[in-house]
DNA sequence: CGGTCATGAAACATGTAAAGTTACATGAGG
DNA sequence: CCTCATGTAACTTTACATGTTTCATGACCG
């Protein structure tokens, strides 16, 4: 494992969703990611609880998409994951009383807070149905002989 | 342990260095940064390469800055660094056969890499020496009845 | 020259967090 | 009432930054 790879999974799962009819399993999902039902299932919490998708249990039951991919961007779905943590690097200590320390957190804040800034700004101008008209055209370079249940075969 | 810091912590020891007479050995450094000199030596290696200090070794050896601290910005010390992995989220695969994931890490990359840009622009613009300007500043702001030795202490 | 102090570097240990896994409870159909 | 699917908690695995130990190398000092 390395790094959070959250933002990049879900994103896969309901551009997935999107092109399947009816509710779609965890399970289906996890073979897609090649991963655990379970962690489907814990990364789309967080979009259950936004509203963003929709869960049924039981027989028939699984995944649907419950939002507009037009008016929901990456930013949403960045925030409906928890908003983690974007840079891999920080200050050694959050609140120190070494001066020196002080000049540098703050240099550094003011650096990766614009940073922030921006790739927010970034993630929100792009929605789901950017990505989703993104893949479309990559499908249709292809001659549209894309097969998306194997896809992922290994 | 959390976030790489060796950025930050390198940039404490040098600023914490430009107030000292003579060379500096890494032991005390590993007090001021509260850590070990093996840490130190070990952060201080690409900075060594790249000729912005230099160490010498045996009796009243250590080290000694060795370059114009208006020359030389947080961005030369974070390439001297290695240029360590800024994000700590990522693609899930970086060469995905998908077309969906494909479509997903586009975006994703090209909203990383302008946050990257601006990054690497903003620390581009401050050198040591304005740190170092900060520092004094604030120094200044509490009458400079500072002591360095003892900011740290526990 | 031998003792001591310092860096250089490799090898190993530790702590933390993401991701993976197991287990079981809950509810929906059939 | 049995099976399927989600919901969730607890536990395991893995990766990696940092911390630590150890020894080699070289410099200075008496």
């Amino acid at each position: 494992m390395r790094r959070d790879s959250k933002l990049s999974g879900v994103l896969h799962v309901l551009l997935h969703m999107a092109e399947i009819e009816g509710p779609v399993t965890s399970e289906f999902l996890a073979g897609v990611m090649q991963t655990n039902p379970v962690v489907v299932r814990r990364i789309m919490a967080g979009l259950r609880d936004r509203g963003y998708v929709h869960s049924e249990k039981g027989h028939g039951g699984g995944w649907r998409i419950a939002c507009d991919f037009e008016a929901v961007t990456l930013r949403d779905i960045y925030d409906a994951l928890g908003a983690p943590e974007i840079f891999a690097m920080g200050n050694r200590s959050e609140a120190p009383g070494c001066l020196v320390e002080q000049a540098v957190n703050a240099a550094m804040d003011e650096s990766f807070r614009e940073a922030e800034a921006l790739l927010m700004a970034q993630l929100g101008r792009v929605t789901l149905a950017t990505l989703s008209a993104d893949f479309h055209a990559r499908l249709a370079a292809r001659g549209g002989d894309f097969n998306l249940e194997t896809a992922h075969a290994v």
